[in-house]
RNA sequence: GCCCCCAUCGUCUAGCGGCCUAGGAUAUCAGGUUCUCAUCCUGAAGACACGGGUUCGAGUCCCGUUGGGGGUGCCA
């Protein structure tokens, strides 16, 4: 309803376009975001579109998985594969027709030629210009190959390539934020626009689909800059209207270099934990949507105030293209960490373990196998909590058999057996004491273990610390009296008398 | 190599010629709170890449240098 409110004529059309290689990066999730978000406090409409021109790169499900991805952010669209619309297909795969016909069109209008080198003999020439330390320009043939010659090479069986012929003019690009950027003439060159199987490039494909989609902003990073010349000199020579392009600065890894899948095999090969790259990386690793939205939308974007906890309607608000950066910006996970934790201490409980319902099933946490109360103490308990995979490992006692605990060894030297066993003292006290409480409740059970303290002078740290060792084998574990009660009195009271045998390992 | 883009604390950024002895966040360091971990509280330290201009006045405008990034595919 509010959409419709403000709901303008000629409304702003944008489009995500993943390519479905994999999953999603969080640099196209920031680059979807933006796109959104103008969208959004246009009361335009968001259209996903998929960039499968490439079959050899294509990866099984990839699309299932980004739409999934997009989803669990928040990101929501008005058109697109499985959702229809009217300009579809959504495909790029399934709108062969419509790129030959316009490909057809350059053609007759001598915009573009028949193209007879073969892949070979380019990578001959390119080979020649390395060995020059330079690199290939293509020259245009003259005379250009003739319609007739091209036909003829197809006839014959020969796969042939068209190219675009680019304008003998500097191209200038209008940006808005890198304003206008100017492109020599001698710097481009006659591109392919419809490969050797038939199928357009994807310049030439994402310059038909915008047009017949009615793409009115491309929000897209600085990497297609140098591509945006391109499309410019194409939709003038088919008569389309030119987007409004806004080239969004690049996200690097901290040592600047490059977030990808290396980063993921190289801290494997190296023993390492790989580090998130992709979206379900960091959903898999306990992050909250709104946590991880906020963050990247700090990359290259700032709402001009000292102001940086937003949540999407808020962003919605404040967003303008005006202030996006034109400076690259470097992904810091620390402080993604400092913004997740808090927006856990933020979300209101229901939401909470809606999200850590997902995580669990995600990332294959025995979690999943908790129910609802369960996961609300959990959660209640965990307060200050950085993500979910806190949760996860705070948790872990409650999912091992009694008598199968992993028994940390220096907790035990230092928490039970320390001071000639004041530890496994201390736990004999325990159990007669937690064994007759009147009832297994988080406050009767912080009030006798206080109560031990007070009557032997001691801290809660030397009633606590032994108790928790005895029933998690490690020294973290969530506030003792919820440990307890998430347990229960039975495992709580089988645990300790388990852990008293620690007492002569053998 | 050539073309293009960029340049404020370690990092994300505010700053759009005087309001800047440059603000916030995060990270770091030092204290404090706490039954563990985490959270939380207080404080400290920390930047206009360099060189020329323009101007009464420059972090803010211009040029150059350096540095970083992108592009240079029948990938997207």
């Amino acid at each position: 309803m509010k959409r419709k409110d403000r709901m303008s004529f000629g409304a702003v059309r944008v489009r995500f376009a993943p390519s479905p290689t994999g999953y999603l990066h969080v640099g196209g999730a920031r680059t979807a975001l933006f796109n959104w978000v103008l969208a959004r406090q246009a009361g335009g409409a968001v259209v996903l579109r998929v960039e499968d021109t490439d079959r050899s790169r294509h990866v099984e499900d990839s699309v299932g998985k980004i739409l999934d991805d997009l989803r669990w952010l928040g990101l929501d669209w008005d058109e697109g594969p499985d959702v229809g619309g009217d300009h579809g297909p959504y495909f790029q795969s399934h709108r062969l027709d419509l790129y030959t016909g316009h490909v057809q069109r350059l053609l007759d209008s001598g915009d573009a030629y028949y193209a007879l080198e073969t892949p070979e003999e380019l990578a001959a020439l390119r080979g020649d210009a390395k060995e020059r330390k330079g690199v290939l320009k293509y020259q245009r043939p003259d005379p250009l190959p003739t319609v007739e010659q091209g036909l003829a090479a197809r006839a014959d069986g020969r796969l042939i390539t068209v190219r675009f012929k680019m304008p003998e003019r500097d191209i200038v690009v209008h940006d808005e934020v890198l304003g206008e950027v100017r492109i020599p003439r001698e710097e481009l060159e006659d591109f392919v626009i419809q490969k050797n199987d038939g199928g357009p490039t994807y310049h030439f494909a994402c310059v038909v689909d915008d047009e017949l989609m009615n793409i009115t902003h491309v929000l897209r990073g600085q990497e297609h800059l140098m591509n945006t010349p391109k499309h410019v000199a194409m939709q003038e020579a088919l008569g389309f209207k030119t987007p409004v392009y806004v080239h969004l600065p690049l996200i690097f890894n901290m040592d600047g270099s490059k977030m990808g899948k290396r980063d993921k095999e190289k801290a494997i090969k190296a023993g390492l934990e790989p580090p998130e790259i992709d979206v379900h990386d960091f959903r898999a690793a306990g992050y909250l949507p709104e946590a991880l939205l906020n963050f990247i939308s700090l990359l290259g974007w700032s709402p001009g105030d000292d102001r940086e906890q937003m949540d999407l309607a808020e962003t919605i608000n404040r967003f303008t293209v005006s202030r996006v950066g034109a400076a690259n910006a470097k992904f810091d996970r620390d402080k993604l960490v400092a913004f997740n934790t808090d927006w856990a201490a933020r979300v209101d409980a229901e939401r909470s373990l809606e999200a850590l319902r997902d995580f669990a099933h995600v990332s294959g946490s025995p979690l999943a196998g908790a129910d609802d109360k369960t996961l609300a103490h959990l959660l209640r308990a965990c307060a200050g909590m950085r993500t979910f995979r806190d949760v996860e490992n705070k948790s872990a006692f409650l999912f091992v058999e009694d008598d199968s605990i992993a028994y940390d060894e220096k907790a035990v030297r230092k928490v039970l057996a320390k001071n000639e066993g004041a530890g496994f003292a201390m736990l004999d006290t325990l159990l007669s004491t937690l064994r007759d409480l009147d009832s297994w409740e988080a406050d009767l059970i912080d009030g006798a273990l206080k109560a031990i303290c007070e009557s032997r002078d001691l801290k809660l740290g030397a009633v606590a610390q032994p108790l928790r060792v005895a029933v998690t084998g490690t020294t973290v574990s969530p506030p003792i009296q919820d440990t307890l009660v998430l347990l229960g009195r039975e495992r709580t009271l089988k645990r300790i008398e388990i852990a008293g045998k620690q007492k002569a390992p053998a």
